[in-house]
DNA sequence: CATGAATGAGAATTCATTCAT
DNA sequence: AATGAATGAATTCTCATTCAT
């Protein structure tokens, strides 16, 4: 039930190759103009080939968008994973992941904005993998925090809903990015949010193991 | 320097009439389709009358997408001051403004979400006296925030930081709907986030304070 | 067979006076704008009056148009029979004459050129009433150079031809007044090409005849 | 500061071979219907191909309309330069710039008549190419005009005022082609033309000269 | 494989005309 | 008689998509 994206090229490094290219040229334009005002000419100009070439490559123009969050959520997804790699310790694997995801949204702002922006422009099907790819992403902030709630740190809060918070704590550095950067470098902004999770989520012996470690 | 919409027809009763219709119908088939694919035929018709009508009321298709958004900020301006009148403690003050924010995003999902994915679609000068109008509104929680501050019940933080957090709060609610109505209620969602602020702002005379009202 | 333009008002007096209205609207509106350019409401404020009562004067937009054409040749018409009055030299009537035509036209400089630009506009019908009405016209031209003929002044040429010559030396004015003007004078304009048909007209009898007179 | 039209299409022979069908049946649409009562789709059904191809080579319909004027002036400058090689008598030269005048405009009398009614229009800037177009043709024949004045030929007249009674002795047989050509052929239209000039305009010495050439 | 010219369906917008008041 | 709001057909122009080269 993964979707593919039929392409007329046999050969997987060249589709794999160009498809790059039109998702870097896409996201772009997406990002300046929106995916509805941006063409399919808009994109291959931006790539340096025809239009025409697009088609070999990707059925129609809303692939492109699916591929965009393709590679976004997979972009995460490996930049987190590889940040995490190596660390136990379930609160500092929980700020490494929050510091992670908004460190990554921060170099892909456009995409990041794209994103939530264009979502609803994806047919049913799209939108339910992007949903999907979504979720799994969340994954690799949830299982922190159930071990932190598991080692005692954190209080039995709802997983999901704060999930969802911290999720929503890298994405608003990218959908508010106009005025957040005016008022705040990354790093104040990703610690002084921390600094709200842990003041409300720390329990007492939670909070003696974060200053031992700090 | 305000923004005037241009209107062809001289009543101004008539024009509110006939303006609130088309938002109406606007805020629904954006919220549906999108801006981009909803067609001025699409408003029309959802309305009732005729495609030529909007054009009496309205220059193009952007007059009535910023005339969604006016009608966004106005409710939420309107609603929350309308909850914090009479309310002169500035912990309770705070903790309405959220409320109402919140609640005010809630009854109005649709032309949230419009907003929030729309902005872009504004020319520069209508999307700038939408960005004054945010501002205007977001002064409704940054003033109790402040006077929270002043009170000694709040840590000294960043103003504007932490509004726009408040501010992400209630909006998240309507971004994430289609995952957070699933596992909170709205006033779960509203007073698990209240109660993460709080844990993380209060002073202890603060937590004092506030303990005593409860 | 003539063009009886309907009107649902019935008092003759009250659709004289609201026509006269609408065709100075008109006439002002065709010349800045181009019939085609011209929007009925244009025309309303123009009078200042409202859409609507146009309708009740007139059955389209093509009424108005021809309604135009009908009031430059009549006031050709009148204008030229006016100064023709009381002469009765063949030769000098043929001067006044054109005189008359030139000077007409530069009183009516905008009618003239919608006039010349927008006959095409017309349907059939009223193509051919106007046609007939300029024919008419022409004839306050033809007959003193007939009587011209007649009496011996001019050489024996092809009457209607050099009608339509003269007719076309007053159009002229109009149609490329924008550099005429700049370098002659109606005056001069006149004369110069009086001077011309004279010089190439005048038999050596009507040469005497015209120095005599001068 | 010439016009460049621009088109989305590179190659030069393409571009030009597309715009010439293109102001070809633009010129019979024109003619027909007028400017403003052809639509592009008439063009294109005319031409025999799609509407979307004409905005390949023309940004939009007021483009075609500017390429109608240039193909125009650029053939009656072809025709008359082309009639006047090897020619050097300036009375020849006049009289036989006349005559290609003439028929250059016979040969294009739908495009003439489009060039009278239409001018109005352009945008300005294309106007005012249009109009530099023109003197520019007109020049071919004020050339000659002033050569007889400097050789005795003709009287010295206001040069400008006699070429544009030229020019207009050729537009007058476009513009009034439904009636002159009942009374007359063109060669007769322009025979009695130019011996209406040559009478008005000839010394006694240039018609020794004259007498002399015939 | 790649190109880019050509297609044509579809959208915004205008405006002559109608008609209830 | 006059008004002007409402209608909706018609037009310009865009752009995703195809396909011959």
């Amino acid at each position: 039930m993964t979707i593919v994206i039929q392409s007329r090229v046999e050969d997987p490094d060249r589709v794999e190759w160009r498809r790059e290219q039109i998702v870097r040229a896409a996201v772009r334009c997406f990002a300046r103009d929106g995916y509805h005002c941006t063409t399919i000419k808009d994109i291959a100009d931006t790539a340096g080939f025809s239009s025409g070439l697009i088609y070999s490559y990707v059925k129609d123009k809303e692939d492109v968008l699916f591929l965009v969050f393709r590679l976004i959520f997979e972009t995460y997804q490996r930049e987190i994973a590889r940040r995490l790699e190596g660390i136990t310790d379930p609160l500092q694997r929980f700020c490494t992941a929050v510091r992670a995801y908004c460190e990554a949204v921060d170099s892909n702002l456009g995409a990041t904005v794209v994103g939530y922006h264009e979502s609803g422009s994806l047919r049913p099907a799209l939108l339910e993998a992007v949903q999907k790819m979504e979720l799994e992403t969340n994954r690799l902030i949830s299982e922190p925090v159930q071990a932190c709630i598991a080692a005692g740190h954190f209080r039995a809060v709802n997983v999901d809903l704060l999930t969802f918070r911290v999720v929503f704590l890298a994405h608003g550095w990218a959908l508010k990015h106009w005025h957040f950067a005016r008022i705040v470098s990354l790093e104040g902004y990703i610690e002084e949010g921390l600094n709200l999770f842990l003041n409300a989520l720390l329990t007492p012996a939670g909070r003696r193991h974060w200053q031992r470690r700090a």
